[in-house]
Formats: C-alpha cells, sequence, structure tokens
DNA sequence: TTAAAAACATGATGTGTGTCACTTTTAGTA
DNA sequence: TACTAAAAGTGACACACATCATGTTTTTAA
C-alpha cells in the first residue's frame, strides 16, 4: 500500500514540484548563471514582483512559499502556490512579453535567486537539454494549471477546500499534521470561496471526523474521506 | 483610431493565435517532419484525441475548429479553442506525461497534420530556434489560460458571455457579423454556465442593443459596451 | 500592559444562477 | 410531406454561497 502523503500528491492542484533545469548546464554555463545572479531576501507580505513590471529577471525560489497570482480590476486569482525550486518569470520568456504576467508575493520569510533572462533565453537556444527541461517545467506548470481550473470551476465549497487542505498536507508540509501558515483568509483566496465559507466549511469537516483543527495545527485524519469529497464535488 | 476587431482582440481569452514555429527548421530538419507527417481529416463532432490515450503524435489544426477540454467525473472544462495553426498535446512533450492531458473534438469539419512527438523532441534538443518558439507558444498558451481562468471564477454570467461573444468574433470570425457555428449548449460550455443562463442574458443583450440576433445570425452593435460588461464583472 | 487591529466565528438575509418542467421552433430524415 | 429529434426559449422554483452584521478571540505593536 502507497504511503499516504504520496497518493495525496497526486491530486494536488496548487503546487508543483519543480525540477531542476540547472543541472543540465555546462560548467561554463552555470558560471554564467553563477557570475551575475543576486539572492534576495524577502519578508513575509512583501511583493517580489509585481504584474506589469518590466521582466528582467527570472526568479527562483530558494526558500519560504510564494503566493503567484493574477490581478485584474481589484480582483485577484491564485495560480499557484511557488515552493522551493519553483520558477517564477517564465511566462516572460517570449521577447514580446517581456512584462510580469502575475504578482508574486511572501507568504512567509522567502529567499529567491535572480538570474537574468537573457541569459536563459540564450540558453533555451544554446542548450538543448536546458531547452527540453524549460519545456517540461512549462508542460507540467500548464497541466497542474489544468486541474486547478477545473477544480474551481467545477466544484463546490467542500470539494475546492478539500482539495487544497490536501495539497498542502501532501506537498507544502509533506505530513498530516502541520501548523498552516496560512489564515482562513488566505485560504478564501485560494479557493476561491468567502473567509466566511471557509471557516464553516472548515468545522463541518471536523465535525465529520476528516480533520482535527487546535488553533493553526492541522491534522488530517481521514484523507481518503477527503479524496472522495472532492472527486464528488 | 484602433480597428474594432483590433481591439477586440486584445480581450480574448478563449482563443489563441498560434505563431508559425515551424519556419526555423533547417531544410534537412524540414524534410523530417514532411517526410513522416500524415494529414487527417475529421467531421464535425469527431474525436481528434482523447485525454488519457497516449500521445505519439502532436497535431497541427490545419483548417477547421477544435474544442480542446479536460474531463474529470463526467464534468468537462473547456479549456481553450483551437483554430488554425495551433497544436494539440505539447503538453505530453514530458516524456513522463505521454499521454494527451485533454481531449479535442472537432467543432466543424477538420482538417489535422499529426508529427511525430519524438521528432518534435528531437527538434528541441537540437534546434535553438525551434525550442525557442516551442517555449513562446507554451507562455502565449498559459497567459490565455490565465485570462480565461479568471474570467471563468470572477466574473458572473453576462461578464463571462460578453467575453467569450467578444473573443468569437474578433478572434475566429474576425468580424462583427457572423453566422455562429456553435450551439446555445456550446456557448454555455464556453462560458462555464447552463444553457438556459445564456440564452436569457443573450436576450439581454439584445434588448439593451448590444448585439442583434437573427437566427445564427450574430451580429455585434457595441464592442465597447460588451467590453465594459466584461470588465465590471 | 494595554490599546488597536487583525483574525476567527456565527447567525440572518439576499441573490445569482442552476435545475426542472414544459412549449415552440428548427433541422434532419424516412 | 410528414415524422422525429434536437435546439431554442420561457417561467417557476430551489439552493449554494456571498454578503452583512455583530461578537469573540488572538495577535501585533506602542
Amino acid at each position: 500500500m502507497q504511503n499516504i502523503v504520496e497518493r495525496i500528491k497526486a491530486s494536488c492542484t496548487v503546487v508543483n514540484i519543480s525540477k531542476n533545469c540547472f543541472e543540465f548546464l555546462t560548467e561554463e554555463q552555470a558560471a554564467l548563471i553563477e557570475e551575475k545572479q543576486v539572492t534576495i531576501a524577502y519578508k513575509k507580505g512583501e511583493i517580489i514582483a509585481k504584474q506589469g513590471t518590466f521582466t528582467t529577471h527570472i526568479l527562483v525560489v530558494m526558500e519560504g512559499l510564494a503566493k503567484v497570482y493574477y490581478e485584474e480590476n481589484n480582483k485577484s486569482l491564485i495560480l499557484r502556490i511557488a515552493a522551493p525550486g519553483a520558477l517564477i518569470g517564465l511566462t516572460s520568456l517570449p521577447v514580446n512579453q517581456n512584462v510580469f504576467q502575475y504578482t508574486a508575493s511572501a507568504y512567509v520569510n522567502t529567499t529567491v535567486r535572480l538570474i537574468e533572462i537573457d541569459i536563459i533565453r540564450k540558453l533555451i537556444a544554446e542548450n538543448g537539454q536546458f531547452a527540453t527541461a524549460i519545456v517540461n517545467i512549462l508542460c507540467e506548470t500548464s497541466i497542474q494549471k489544468n486541474g486547478r481550473f477545473f477544480c474551481l470551476t467545477h466544484r463546490q465549497s467542500y470539494g475546492k477546500l478539500a482539495d487544497i487542505i490536501l495539497c498542502l498536507a501532501g506537498n507544502i508540509f509533506k505530513q498530516e499534521e502541520f501548523d498552516l501558515a496560512l489564515s482562513r483568509k488566505e485560504l478564501a483566496e485560494l479557493s476561491g470561496m468567502s473567509t466566511e465559507s471557509v471557516i464553516r466549511t472548515l468545522k463541518h469537516f471536523q465535525e465529520d471526523g476528516l480533520i482535527e483543527m487546535t488553533g493553526k495545527t492541522f491534522k488530517i485524519l481521514d484523507p481518503e474521506g477527503l479524496m472522495k469529497i472532492c472527486q464528488l464535488g
């Protein structure tokens, strides 16, 4: 029987586990990146990249957790959560799309490496393995976004929230019990529902013995039950 | 003052205008594709690629119109409309994602070129310009999907339908008056609402002088008005 | 240590839109 | 031409959730 955390991963729709695309570089190419790279630390809540500003660098999340969201008319839609290893700003690779297509902000204290986007462009053109790795990352992000898209449009509150909880447990904290760094308001944003509904739904989950909450500490008691809720809607 | 159709394009969230990535190939590489390629004609309604089946080929839409949709639990979510020039199956490029991540079916009679996915993989690895072009297509698709994602989750019926109508007019038919090839049911699927709501909303639009419908013939009378509805929600 | 501000919680109320049931129109076909 | 099936259209009703109002607890910071 498969590990529970492993099985949870399969259903995740907000976090994707990026692979390392830099391992395919030659020493010379790695040096090129190394030489110009800068590492920056952001405090919780700070904006790492703002939608609409020029993308001079691709960001690599080293530590922490970032919220990647699309903004329009004072409303926002969380596209994904960027965990360590994730790249931010890839969608600006086409030279005619040279502004950030989304905003990224730090959920918790987060450190980020900045790599010049022109170097990345150059490496895609001259290193086939690297290009393949970037293509793979873009594809996997796309696949994951389809899942999240479906989740937010076709499921109702119980299903949406169950999905988010499983994702967080399976992909970020990687265990069944964890201290949730996110507020109910942030959970609401993630699941595309109101804060009040999140609170009510979590209470229901607790009453039904699916989860256990003590303050910020969450414990998943019945992952199968939550997955069933996901599937049913 | 900008052409109306031009301005409509900017707001589109279902159709993306793909660029030709094959122009960067050497003669030898082009011949490699040419030699093995097959062109297939699909009739209206037929399935071109089924989610979950092995992706042996990437599809290039030559003529017609295809619906690209994600399926789960008997529900479906239309991801995009593939117009001539669009590629289908790119998300299967990672070798560990070698099945179609979505289903594609023909809205109208559609012809499609099949290109072996392994050849595409090989070309990405050995032709930097081609790799860059593929990366660009993936990025543009991703950007567009974000817009559609936002539209379907943050707007209500009027905004969603207005968006779809503008997209169809601006990107597919490229004129203000057109014969809609899609039924109300298909419009409903596209905008993520019920058929009845689509009918009611279209009626409203007509009453408000935004559009004119005579049977299947649509005419956009007030694109600015529709765009305003899009923005307001 | 205390004041202010978030976050959390809960009940009452409102509404957008899906669902259902049914009629009318259009299109396809024997 | 008539028959059938699908599409288009309409009204009544239901309900999932957002919104609002208000209170409590926890966190933050002065």
